[in-house]
DNA sequence: GCGCAATATTTGCTATGTTAAATATATTCT
DNA sequence: AGAATATATTTAACATAGCAAATATTGCGC
């Protein structure tokens, strides 16, 4: 038997076959084509992901933002600031709890999205041409279970 | 017919179903685990997939590092910079191509490695007993299909 | 109703990611 | 050989990631 890769072993798993290195890797090879996409806008990924989610999502507070943006709390706050600069977005205390800030895009920030539909659009079929549908599925599947780590 | 997400829609995919988001928050479950393991060494995690792929592949130069360990060369050059303050690697001209630069791991950087060896591999168990052995190779498959986009 | 723990967000700091420009060395072409 | 070009790496500049500490409010218990 030829023991290449036992978990038993001596030796880790190579970082050919690491589950953290293939993420980044097959993530880097998705967002090159977004990147190019919102350059022009002088928009960059993580402020796309907030606009697209408070597109769907409709205003909600800091924390479920960043949540579902999937943004740590810190870097959503730095964000948000700089959207609100570009007025993409607003910000305002809550009424009834003044610590959480609830946070809207506004219709400029939806022109964005609407500007880049198609594009977007575009890219999401043709990795659905190259993978494979079937595949993005169970993907997308395999991936929810590492939530339960 | 239902039509919630059909690509020829108006909308895009939900961001609960979009890839990028997916990928990210599954490197970020596996990864928490193991920034915990390398905290008390006052690694980051990039620094210790370095060592790993200059333990792994021995000294090599400053682009083959990169690709292996994932960096972009401007992140690769100052992690490499901060590792030769620990001692961890050294850096070196290439006597034939002075351009190139070639890198190799110290004893003292195999030696965290060594330290962390167990602690690793548990990590890398725990991932195996939650997701099944037969979904990660799948995952690793499709992951390596994104090289073709 | 005041003091205090709990919650929500922001700030500060260091390390990376990303792109573009600068450096340095090699190679090619004439 | 010398100029132009190509290659390898580093620097610079700005945005984000990640962690810890600071702020601001709220809710609770006495």
């Amino acid at each position: 038997m030829t023991e290449t890769n036992d978990s038993a072993g001596r030796a880790l798993p190579s970082t050919r076959r690491s589950i953290p290195i293939a993420l980044i890797r097959a993530r880097e090879k998705v967002m090159t084509p977004i990147r190019e996409m919102l350059a022009d806008s002088g928009i960059t990924e993580q402020q796309w992901r907030i606009l697209r989610v408070l597109e769907e999502y409709g205003a909600q507070d800091a924390s479920t933002l960043a949540d579902r943006a999937c943004l740590l709390l810190p870097s959503q706050t730095r964000i948000v600031q700089t959207l609100l600069e570009k007025g993409l977005v607003t910000r305002q205390a809550d009424e009834k709890d003044r610590r959480k800030q609830t946070v809207a895009i506004t219709d400029a920030g939806r022109a964005i999205i609407e500007d880049k539909l198609d594009d977007a659009k575009a890219i999401a079929a043709r990795i659905e041409a190259v993978i494979g549908r079937e595949k993005l599925t169970q993907l997308l599947d395999i991936l929810e279970d590492f939530q339960k780590l």
